[in-house]
RNA sequence: GCCUCAUUAGCUCAGUCGGUUAGAGCGGCGGACUGUUAAUCCGUAGGUCCAAGGUUCAAGUCCUUGAUGAGGCGCCA
């Protein structure tokens, strides 16, 4: 017989119907009632068991965790917690679970214990409603953008540009690490390495993207990203995925426009299609601040979070205008910043942003124009403005509550003399990106871009506070386990 | 990298002022139970108190160092 996905056994309800179904035993209650659960949904299967119809050896083998299936007829349920339920005709065994040895437990778990045993998280239902969430968003993300015209493009995970400024990298070589051979002045030899020069793993797909634009118009990419920072925080991760859009003839305004539909969009598909999985993260976040006093408990849901994001529309203002309100800000004047808001030129510490964000405005922010001499090379230089102290760029970042920056993006420097004074102002070896300034020398044309932090995406609409807990498995610095 | 806090049973945690035999709930195991829903009821086992040094008549408790974890900061997405 065909097996049926409990999802779909939830959705139809064929009452009277016979039927096969797998999963795992998430409970055997009154040794009788088995809830049964395939991945399909987060919602269990109730599988009656009539003990005279069994041997007791079959019995005693399901346990919690147990891999079993169970063929029969599909009933309405006598009991009030489901509809219908299955009533067993026949039990398979496909794997035992010892529960003297199986760490998890049918009870509350910590996510830093599910942590240390992430090859086996996704059996809870937290973990697996987050990884079905995941991955709707990642469904979710490639409908946009395809419904919107744009390529799908695969920039290279291994890259030879070390120029990009946007943090520390991993080596990649298979040179010996031992007696690495040496140039006559004692440096490494990368001539006789595998690609004959050094290489990384990627920090950003940005730079190949625009050279895919330049013809293909609208690209994004959507891959793993490295980043070799000893970053210690609930927000970063040594492998993360990043989705970076690029786009011909558009300015800094269209960009704010693209990333604000796509975050909306996003989070409405979550909202339609991942109700279930939500009201699981949901109900986890009010059990887990019944625990914390009044002050610190969050004032929306985590599903009024969402839609509120989906319902508004981000706050618009430049860098300058942020300083202002900074300075004139409460906490500001009372001393109450770690680092006090005195001058316009400085990065905002996170500490101003989450002011800007969850106090000020109380909804996204998206701050533009940033002072140059914090951004990077290959931003737009704007034309001065009055009531603006220094030059900006065309930046945009937009900031999410609890999670800080979630995007970073700009308008492109698309006119070769003032890109190449900027990359001799910085330092940035203009020979090794040859490639890059040629898309300024041939048929250049103002685009922008930005990046999106996935995992950071994941994390605002599923609610979880620790970003190791929104990848299936996570790499931060001393941890590469499974 | 910096700062703060933590580490006691399989898990989550108590453990008073340094005092004699380290406790609970859940989970496990054994039993009962054919309409349960975090099932329930009865019984039961389970400990290198993170590690190494030190102070003391006496250390789970105090001190030093280290390891690991968590949170915050920096770097950013």
């Amino acid at each position: 017989m065909k097996r049926t996905k409990i999802a779909e056994l939830l959705r139809t309800e064929p009452i009277g119907t016979e039927v096969l179904v797998k999963g795992w035993v998430k409970a055997f209650r009154n040794n009788q009632f088995i809830a049964l659960n395939d991945g399909s949904t987060p919602h269990n299967l109730q599988v009656v068991v009539d003990f005279e119809q069994f041997d007791a050896a079959t019995l005693e083998r399901i346990k919690f965790g147990a891999a079993i299936g169970a063929g029969g007829t599909v009933v309405e349920s006598q009991g009030k917690g489901q509809k219908i339920e299955v009533k067993a005709s026949a039990i398979t065994i496909y794997g035992d679970c010892n529960p003297e040895e199986f760490p998890l437990q049918p009870k509350k778990q910590t996510l830093e214990f599910l942590r240390e045993h992430a090859h086996l998280r996704f059996r809870t239902n937290t973990f697996a409603a987050v990884f079905r969430i995941r991955h709707a968003l990642a469904y979710a993300i490639h409908k946009f953008f395809n419904d919107r015209g744009f390529y799908y493009m695969h920039t290279p995970i291994i890259t030879a540009s070390d120029a990009e400024g946007a943090g520390e990298m991993f080596r990649v070589t298979t040179l010996p690490l031992e007696n690495a051979p040496r140039t006559e002045i004692g440096e490494i030899d990368f001539s006789q390495d595998f690609f004959a020069r050094p290489t990384n793993l990627t920090v950003s797909g940005q730079l190949e993207a625009e050279l895919g634009a330049m013809a293909l118009g609208e690209v994004y990419t959507f891959g793993p990203t490295f980043r070799a920072e000893n970053s210690n925080t609930t927000r970063h991760l040594a492998e993360f995925w990043m989705i970076e859009p690029e786009v011909a003839f558009a300015d800094l305004g269209d960009n704010m426009n693209l990333a604000e539909d796509m975050l909306q969009y996003v989070i409405r598909y979550a909202l339609e299609h991942c109700a279930d999985d939500l009201k699981i993260l949901e109900d986890r976040l009010i059990e887990e601040e019944k625990s914390k006093p009044q002050d610190q408990r969050s004032e929306m849901s985590l599903t009024e979070k969402l839609r509120f994001v989906v319902d508004n529309q981000f706050e618009r203002l430049t860098y300058t205008e942020a300083i202002e309100i900074l300075k004139n800000s409460n906490p500001n004047k009372k001393g109450k910043f770690q680092f006090p808001v005195e001058g316009w030129g400085t990065d905002l510490q996170s500490e101003h942003e989450r002011y800007l964000v969850e106090k000020h405005f109380k909804k996204p922010v998206i701050l533009t124009n940033y002072p140059a001499a914090i951004k990077a090379f290959y931003m737009r230089q704007d034309e001065p403005a009055e009531g603006v102290p220094g030059p900006t760029v065309s930046a945009m970042d937009i900031l999410f509550p609890g999670i800080g920056e979630i995007v970073g993006g700009s308008q492109r420097e698309e006119r070769y003399d003032r890109l190449v004074q900027r990359m001799r102002d910085m330092h940035i070896p203009e020979k090794d990106l040859y490639w890059y300034l040629d898309t300024r020398r041939f048929g250049s044309c103002p685009h922008a871009g930005f990046g999106l932090g996935f995992e950071r995406l994941v994390q605002f609409i599923t609610g979880m506070t620790n970003i190791r807990d929104v990848i299936a498995f996570p790499r931060y610095p001393g941890n590469a386990e499974f």
